[in-house]
Parts: C-alpha cells; sequence; structure tokens
DNA sequence: CGGATTCATATCCTGGCGGTATGAGTACAC
DNA sequence: GTGTACTCATACCGCCAGGATATGAATCCG
C-alpha cells in the first residue's frame, strides 16, 4: 500500500510556494512580483500541478480569479505543509550549531514568576544545555514553536494548540485594571457585566495597539482601555494611577508549557520535568 | 521578519525525499535503488542538502554511513513534513471530486455500537454529505487521517494524537477474553497479577498476528493469547469456548472522534456534532 | 597483499524552469 | 458601440539543475 491512489507526479515545495502566493493575491501578476519572477512561468506553474493534482484550484477570467473548493483546500494544507519543511530546516541548523542551546519562548511578565525556578530546577539536571530566552508578543510563541525558532515555550493557555503537546502549569484568577480615577474603581470588585463595552488592548487598530507593558499602563492610566492580567502579573507590577480589581465571572489564565508534539530532544523533556515540578512545588 | 536567519536556498520534497530513504538505509547504493535512480547523483543531492542547511547529516566513511545528531532531527521533522505534502495532495484531489465524500476511519467493531445512531443524526444535518467508511486495523485510524486518506476518525483512545483534535464520546471498562477450558475462568473477577506473563494479540511476532476478530477468536480459544476487548464489543460477541471476565485493575477504553486540527470543514463539523449527541444520548 | 565493497569525483546530456514577446478576453469609460 | 487598459494565456528561447555513466579512492576481509 505504497501509494495507491497515483495520479500523477509529486507535489513540490516550490509549487505550493506559488501557489499560497496567488491564492493570498488572487492575482497573477502581483503573486509573481511578490515571488520575484514573471507572470508566464507562474501561469505555467499552476496550470501544471492543477493537471497533476488532477483539480481546478482556482477560477479565472482575465479580469478576476478566484479559489476554488479544492483551491481553498490546498491553501490550508499547503500552509500547514511549508511551515513543517521551514520548520524541519530551522530545526536542522540549530541542532548542526557547535553548542545547540534550548530556546524558550516566552511572552515577557507572563511566567508567573516561576522562570527562575524553572530554570534553577532545569540546570541541575543531567540532560540540560544553555538556554535562549526568546521573548514575544501574544501568538507568537506557538508560531516559534511550529516554524522551528524555539524548542520550548511558556504561555498562557494557547488558544492554537495544532500540533503542539501542552501541560498545564498554575491556573490563577485574572484581574482588570483600570484608571485610578475611573468610577468603578470605587467599587472592591465587579463582573464582567460592569465593563461591557470597554476597549481592550486587542480592541485597538493594529498602528495604535500597545506593544508593551508600558504601552498598556499608559492607556490603562488615561482611561483608554482596560486590561485583564493574571494576578501574578499584577501584584508583581504595582503602579501609580492604575487600580487592579477582582472580576467575580473573568475567566483565569492558565500557564502552560507547551512543545511540538513530534519531539523527542531530551533537553526539553528536561526543562519540561522541571517546570512541573517547580508548579507542584509552587501548587 | 520575513526571514531572518537565511542560510542558503530552499529545502525542497525531493532532497528530503531522497535524505529520509538514506537515513532509513544507511546505505547510499540500496537507498539509490529504492528510489528508482543512480548512486552518484543521490551523493551529491545530500551533499549539496547538507551545504544547504550549513549541517552535516550523516557520518559517512567507505564502509558505514551512520546518523549525526543533525541528522536525526531532520530524519523525525522531514517524515513529518512530508506527510504533511502528500497530505495536501490527497486532501486536495479527494476535495476535487465531483462529489466528494466524508471519509470516516474506523477499526471494525470498535464503534461501541455507536455508528448506527451517529451516521443517522449526522444524515439528519444539512452539511451532511456521502459517507465512505474506512476500515483499518489499530492505528491505522490515525495514519490516515494525517496522511489525508481520512477526514474524521472514530477510534479507541488513539495513543498518537500529533496533529489530531480529539473528542471523547464514551467511556467503558475492558473485560479479559479467555479460553472457557483456562483454569481462571472459573473465576468472576480478575486482576492484571493474575494474567502477569500472558500474551497479548501484539506480543506475537509480525508473521503469525491475528488480523481480525475471527483469528482473534481462534488464538484466545487455543488458551495461545488473552485479549482486553471493550465491553460493548464483548457483548456482542458471545463465542462458545471463550468466555468474559472482568478485571479489576484494567484502564478502560475511550471511544474518541478524531480530525486532522487544521480542518474547517462543515462536513467533519457535522459529524462531530452527530457523534456528540449520539454519545451524550446513550451515556 | 589482492579482491570486494562502497562512497566520491569527473564528465556529459537532457528536460524542467524561468525569461521575453505577444495574443486574447473582459471590464469600463465616454 | 468602440477604444483602451488590464490581466491571464500562449509561444518560444536559453540556461542550468539534476540524472546517467565511467572511474577513482578508501576500507574491510581473507
Amino acid at each position: 500500500m505504497s501509494t495507491p491512489e497515483w495520479s500523477g507526479g509529486e507535489l513540490e515545495v516550490r509549487e505550493l510556494r506559488y501557489f499560497v502566493a496567488i491564492a493570498e493575491e488572487l492575482h497573477f501578476g502581483r503573486a509573481a512580483t511578490r515571488l520575484g519572477m514573471a507572470q508566464p512561468p507562474l501561469s505555467r506553474a499552476i496550470r501544471e500541478l492543477e493537471r497533476r493534482l488532477g483539480a481546478q484550484l482556482l477560477e479565472r477570467t482575465t479580469r478576476r480569479v478566484s479559489l476554488t473548493a479544492a483551491g481553498d483546500v490546498l491553501l490550508r494544507d499547503a500552509r500547514v505543509a511549508l511551515e513543517a519543511v521551514t520548520a524541519a530546516a530551522r530545526r536542522t541548523r540549530h541542532a548542526a550549531r557547535p553548542a545547540p542551546t534550548l530556546r524558550v519562548a516566552l511572552k515577557a511578565d507572563y511566567d508567573a514568576g516561576l522562570l527562575p525556578g524553572i530554570l534553577a530546577a532545569y540546570h541541575e539536571q543531567a540532560a540540560a544545555i544553555a538556554v535562549d530566552l526568546l521573548l514575544g508578543g501574544r501568538g507568537e510563541q506557538e508560531q516559534a514553536l511550529r516554524d522551528g525558532r524555539a524548542d520550548v515555550g511558556l504561555l498562557p493557555t494557547p488558544a492554537e494548540a495544532r500540533g503542539l503537546d501542552v501541560e498545564p502549569l498554575l491556573t490563577e484568577p485574572r484581574l482588570v485594571a483600570l484608571a485610578a480615577t475611573d468610577p468603578l474603581a470605587d467599587r472592591p470588585t465587579l463582573s464582567l457585566a460592569d465593563l461591557h463595552g470597554r476597549l481592550l488592548p486587542d480592541d485597538l487598530p493594529a498602528s495604535s495597539a500597545p506593544r508593551d507593558l508600558a504601552q498598556i499602563f499608559m492607556l490603562v492610566e488615561l482611561g483608554t482601555i482596560i486590561w485583564y492580567p493574571p494576578r501574578s502579573l499584577a501584584e508583581r507590577h504595582p503602579r501609580l494611577g492604575v487600580v487592579y480589581r477582582r472580576v467575580t465571572d473573568l475567566t483565569p489564565s492558565t500557564l502552560c508549557v507547551a512543545w511540538p508534539s513530534d519531539c523527542r530532544s531530551p533537553a526539553v523533556a528536561a526543562f519540561v520535568r522541571a517546570a512541573a515540578t517547580v508548579s507542584a512545588a509552587a501548587g
């Protein structure tokens, strides 16, 4: 049962990149420019791809290009496959370095104070190697783990865990951060209904979205936004002009350790063990 | 941050296939034969791959080939990436068929009797399309889901859920199937300790491993092996010469519905909903 | 020490892939 | 309705990537 439904040649990474570019641009000319090539060979490559798959991927008139159902399927799967290929290259290049490191992806200040303990426990283990910290914003940890830039991650409840193994470490409530001058700041406890309609950091347009804690604090102090940090983060960042209040019905935040599910590296295993140990001791 | 750590060209599917073949054979000549090509171009391709990755993948003397640490990393990741590429092709080809079907992978008799109900509930939904059943042995369901031959699976507690989303449907105890003539058959209840040392179907060498229920039953009746079927399966297969007994400390079996985690097909969603509904009604 | 085995090197050649020039179909202005 | 601009398809050319064959070099074994 090596290859039962064989209906033509082999998919190639180059073709997948071409197709993704066109599917995203829906325009052969622009896609060709983005790929750094001319339009005709691109047209021909897609036609060849369609022939080999026995599937029409794009509806095209001379004025409009659109995806077929099959094209939509390929777009999703091609992105996943390309990600896997680049991850393979990145991980291999890293593994070949004279002294490979354990690359830990995390979001600054979202370690619930566990990081120093975890690192200490990790370094005591035999399988431990040097650690590189990879700081990133919301969601970048998952991306880094999937595309091979990181080996293990420390992150609050991953939304998109596809391809990752996850181990929860610590669950803690989130608070709401308000301007001290906010009318609601007088009340010791709030509910989500009280906060309905308030802007969160993610609600701002990308151009003015805050990129770090200092920017978030400024916007909170001004009353532009409110913010739901985990309790441990709030406790470590007392700040004039900003108050924290409990919110009765706000879902808590769970700090997790995550790693690519096909990973067999002893260093990653050691890190996960260390994290589990420290969280058990803390919990 | 398009491609920060750029250290040479692009990995290609062809090269990954070459590398996997060599890594598995650890012999250039045999790998070349398997790939249907001559040995020299294969050697050159691997050398080029190593140059582009900046990583030595294989230690070779004229008499022995072995994987380096980096090669081991690439072998794992290349397999995953190749699987993703062939899955993309298979799914696209299937989606392009005039009337695509929902391909349900399952293990015969391991549906806990839920399948008819699930199919009925599924077909009542608007998003339902025709169903193809894909029967396979242990572990083949996961494989089929990952490589694009199946869209959704019904399977007992998947061991290797990498890249799959899983929803548990029904947990039920497993029993032990014994020859009626077995001394232990006199006792109403057993423990794992009583059965220590007995052969299970998986313990047999691949050549004589049973491939279906009839073969398993024969071996059980002969006393060659014992077997741990889920209760619902045992109930539907009473059989002369074989008795079922409860085992106090045997882990139960959970029937699950599983699907590729990046899937957005409405037909799959409908099937999962139907399965959840039926299992809730049954539970 | 000689033969067998196996990976590397040298050289040739074909076909795939990209480029340029041009055709053809469609939307839109007026 | 007709011209114009836009965009995808076709035709054709040229280069080099990648495969084949022949041979060399290194190691193991008797």
